[in-house]
DNA sequence: AACCCGTGGGT
DNA sequence: TACCCAAGGGT
């Protein structure tokens, strides 16, 4: 007997009403509220965003606290979350809201999907979760139960299969009832989240187990099938801790910059050979090392010699000297946090 | 379509 | 250790 749309829609619904995980924008019917998290949990695990969503929303209640922001202050807002550009973009959008829509969240789908950094994604979870309209989501816990469940072995790196994928999804979502559409989508992530994971799925709790097909091949694990693999760029980098009294010295990262704009960071350099030299060059003498490090950044794999390090000509060219009270206030790159933990650790120079 | 953007946790 | 990949979007 095959699960009609409908069976597979009112299965999901029950199993989600016991096992959905408690959280904070579970808790909230406000559209701003749900539309931040969702541009937080782009690419992002729940366990990552929780800590900054709170805390994030006590700063920037509604969308006019949220334009009127200085932008240093909303960078470290988000420093460490990853993505910075979505924070900027969540401005942007904010700044729409404020003025165009008159503070009003917008209501309808492409008004949504209008906003800057909203896609596909994000304005159907949007639509459902704030608005029961009936846009079905499709993320990579959506692709991957899905593709379990028929054992489909296309390629979800191809749009051609991402298209079908969002077409079965949507025919699902059209067997929601009013009223069901945001549980709906919730639940399809939240079940590929919890039980339909990427490895080791935990097939025994799953209420749909009797009718997945990829189950049955004992292949649910290997699914879905993806054939792009990124390719990794191994980077050496060293990076100088210079103290005087209470401020480091530190450098602002380019507006334009590819990675990390308008961020500060201790002076660093890449390649293992020639750090020296720059150091030098911009004045400083590099003393003993103090600690290494490890960071990826999306391809990028640095690894990363921590020296302890004195200036004796004046400050460079493009550094400032920034206390620790200033700082705290200021974006910060994760590289430079990881950096000036292990230099704590080390024991504090004077 | 292909490439770019962070980060942390799981295996 | 090395690799995978996550509630994606912009260009």
């Amino acid at each position: 007997m095959r699960l009609t749309d409908r069976a597979f829609v009112r299965r999901l619904l029950s199993w989600y009403a016991d096992a959905a995980r408690d959280l904070p924008w579970r808790r909230t019917a406000d559209p701003y509220r749900i539309w931040v998290a969702e541009i937080m949990l782009q690419q992002t695990r729940v366990e990552a965003v929780v800590p900054y969503y709170e805390r994030f929303l006590e700063r920037y209640p509604n969308a006019a606290a949220l334009a009127a922001a200085p932008e240093q202050e909303l960078l470290q807002a988000w420093a460490g979350l990853g993505y910075y550009r979505r924070a900027r973009l969540l401005q942007r959008a904010a700044t729409k809201i404020a003025g165009e829509h008159d503070g009003q969240f917008p209501r309808d789908y492409d008004a949504i999907r209008a906003l800057d950094g909203v896609g596909g994604y994000t304005a159907a979870a949007v639509a459902s979760i704030a608005f029961d309209l009936p846009f079905a989501v499709l993320d990579g816990n959506v692709m991957r139960l899905l593709t379990r469940l028929a054992n489909d072995r296309r390629d979800i790196a191809k749009g051609e299969t991402k298209r079908a994928l969002a077409g079965r999804a949507q025919e699902l979502m059209d067997a929601a009832a009013p009223g069901e559409r945001g549980a709906f989508n919730q639940a399809l992530m939240e079940l590929g989240a919890t039980v339909c994971t990427p490895k080791s799925p935990q097939c025994g709790a799953c209420p749909l187990a009797r009718d997945c097909r990829g189950l049955a091949q004992g292949a649910a694990d290997t699914l879905p099938y993806k054939s792009v693999r990124p390719r990794i760029r191994r980077v050496e980098l060293a990076v100088a801790v210079v103290r005087r009294g209470g401020s480091l010295l530190m450098r602002q990262r380019p507006q334009d910059a590819a990675i990390m704009p308008g961020f500060w960071e201790l002076p660093s350099t890449c390649g293992t050979g020639g750090h020296e030299a720059y150091f030098a060059s911009l004045g400083v003498a590099v003393g003993k090392k103090i600690g290494e490090f490890k960071h990826s950044i999306t391809d990028r794999r640095f690894r990363g010699s921590i020296y302890e390090a004195a200036l004796h000509r004046g400050r460079p060219q493009g550094h400032c000297w920034i206390s620790a009270e200033r700082l705290s206030r200021l974006p910060v790159t994760t590289i430079s946090r990881k950096a000036l933990r292990q230099d704590m650790l080390a024991g504090p120079t004077q």
